[in-house]
DNA sequence: AAGGAATCTGCACGATCGGTCAATATTTTT
DNA sequence: AAAAATATTGACCGATCGTGCAGATTCCTT
């Protein structure tokens, strides 16, 4: 009956591929590295532990593909950052891209988070070959801006270094944040107040030059 | 030959359970709650396995105590933020302290990100209790100051997590930080940089009254 | 239809974990 | 000095972990 051109193999492979590495994201982010077991993830994903290590080897081998997805995903998501683009449009849509993936990916935020904690024992390469570049990227496209008067001087750095940490804080702390919102998730109005927020707080003074 | 008051025995146990606790800390920041070996904490104390449970009925109860010690400093951190002081004072104060503290005991900082990651499993309680009233009270207070025209009009929730977040980030990310530092730790100038920097970017705006 | 490739899964092994316990050593009290 | 209280330590146990592996099952090619 199935007439895909691909057969049923190859498309049970992609699908179950997917399950596994989602099951792996959450299972990963709320109990750790150590604390995942494979059995876990497993049983997330409704299949036997050993069809797990069928697909990915090794429990490392696993994580490294979450944690690598996750940084694909969140490098795409600073394309708006460019010379050509207006200082305060670019940043305030890096951060409300940022702040949308906290909301809809929380756990690939934490399981990056609980990897840089833990000194990025599997992916310290991604850290000095692709995240640097990426940075040291960035930061020259800010520092331009500064240069021909489109915003005021900032430390572009420490600039990226907030927006990061400001945005990713509703993911990782998304706990926290909760309970202190007396217990419910933030509604579309509240995520709506807080991308407006985070933009007040960290761009003002940003889009018009001079001082 | 010792004169000391409380005898020996005592004496001890005070220097013993601080030696425990310090590389308690340590340890659980390095690799989580379900990464940290009861033995590794011990070896890095200096002790055999037995005498860390001697202490410390339980692992569980062990990393409780360090959470809370560190949930401890965090709160007088901010004992500056009342309605009688400057906002621009105060908050700059707080975020001063709050980097501080992140550059001499970035363990602890990792220690709670990583139990908030993970959904507070051990110490919801003090999120219900102390946290959520500790932030109502400033929250109240920047509500004030506000309302006094003594700065402008900013969400204080928004701007207490975004301090919280900017100023965590250079404990709990420090490795990444490092890394994009070309490997090397902050220098004395480069602390100073940043504390300027972060309260530059978070607290533009406060301070003087008006939009 | 048949044979081979790919997929799936239960079982077993060695390692490590948190925690118990009894024996010993040290300090304090009587 | 004897006895009691406290502190230290190594040996040990049941549970869980990641992973290897052989056999069963399903799918694809010819």
């Amino acid at each position: 009956m199935n007439k895909s051109v691909r057969g049923i193999q190859s498309r049970n492979r992609v699908e179950v591929t997917a399950r596994i590495l989602s099951a792996a994201e959450q299972v990963f982010a709320e109990y750790g590295y150590s604390g995942a077991s494979i059995s876990r993830i497993a049983a997330t994903a409704g299949i036997p532990k050993s069809n797990v290590i069928y697909y990915f080897e090794t429990k490392q081998a696993l994580y490294r593909r979450v944690v690598g997805e996750i940084f694909d995903v969140w490098r795409d998501a600073a394309d708006t950052i460019t010379i050509d683009s207006d200082p305060l449009d670019a940043l305030g849509g890096y951060i409300d891209t940022k702040l949308e993936l906290a909301r809809t990916r929380p756990f690939g935020s934490k399981v990056w988070a609980n990897e840089i904690i833990q000194r990025a024992p599997i992916v310290q390469d991604y850290l000095e070959d692709e995240l640097r570049a990426w940075t040291d990227d960035k930061i020259a496209v800010i520092q331009t801006w500064i240069d021909n008067g489109q915003m005021r001087e900032v430390s572009p750095r420490h600039l990226l270094y907030a927006i990061w940490a400001s945005t990713q804080h509703y993911a990782d702390f998304v706990h926290q944040v909760k309970t202190l919102n007396d217990g419910s998730d933030f509604s579309d109005v509240q995520w709506q107040e807080t991308k407006a927020a985070v933009k007040d707080i960290l761009l003002r003074g940003v889009g018009s030059g001079g001082s």
